[in-house]
DNA sequence: CTGCTTTATCGTATTATATCGATAATCGGA
DNA sequence: TCCGATTATCGATATAATACGATAAAGCAG
């Protein structure tokens, strides 16, 4: 937890968490989910939003890795980015496990862990 | 996505999300899964952070549900809750469900989705 | 090459986040 | 009740995120 050096993979994953943060993103990718190979135009048409901050929330998505874009003419088709979301969910899965119920449902006492 | 009434799992999704994209709290509930009960100034020892940066992060990870903390003395002993990362495992899941490579891997062809 | 369509980028204003030191609140023990 | 230990909150400040309109870039059709 110092700051010396952290982990590359936790700053990767903390910034696909902090893509993933925002309703607005997070409705994107829902929409992704529901319409494979979309454009840019169909995410501003299906958000009440100005066309730039779309696109400057799918480069947020883009630099997380959670989608990635091709040229399709004038345009760019979006896509999820099918190994992002399943290293995330393994990720979350592992970060998830063995966890027990210490203080949530039932009050534990314990000791100090440090002195 | 029209901005005009997020469905409230949606911002809560976010909410857990935004919580868990900084590194440092990321960190915390790392090390939390591992102490479990520790307490505050563990996680300040733990940490290169003023008491009152990391009082702050577990304000965030406690308004998002991550974490609860229950009185212990004069401290306040703080645990994971396993209900809420449970629900985030499963919203993961079934976010990242049913998703096929379009793309990423191999560029695929598509025609517009809308007009 | 010239427009047309689509998307990205820039400049900017507003709001949110991160961090710290100082201070307040809370609890248990003397 | 007062003190020490622990944690939360406040005020200040610096940085980052969000949103927009305007403009630039890129590709295709003619």
């Amino acid at each position: 937890m110092k700051n010396v050096t952290l982990p590359p993979t936790e700053e990767r994953l903390a910034q696909i968490f902090r893509a993933l943060g925002n309703p607005l993103r997070l409705q994107m990718v829902r929409y992704m989910a529901e319409h494979p190979q979309c454009i840019t135009g169909d995410l501003v048409l299906a958000s009440d939003l100005a066309q730039s901050t779309v696109s400057e929330h799918l480069k947020v998505l883009r630099e997380a890795g959670v989608v990635a874009g091709v040229v399709e003419g004038p345009a760019r088709s979006y896509c999820l980015n099918v190994d992002t979301l399943r290293w995330l969910r393994e990720q979350v899965a592992f970060l998830t496990q063995d966890l027990e119920a210490c203080c949530v449902v039932e009050p534990v006492v314990s000791e100090r862990s440090i002195k």
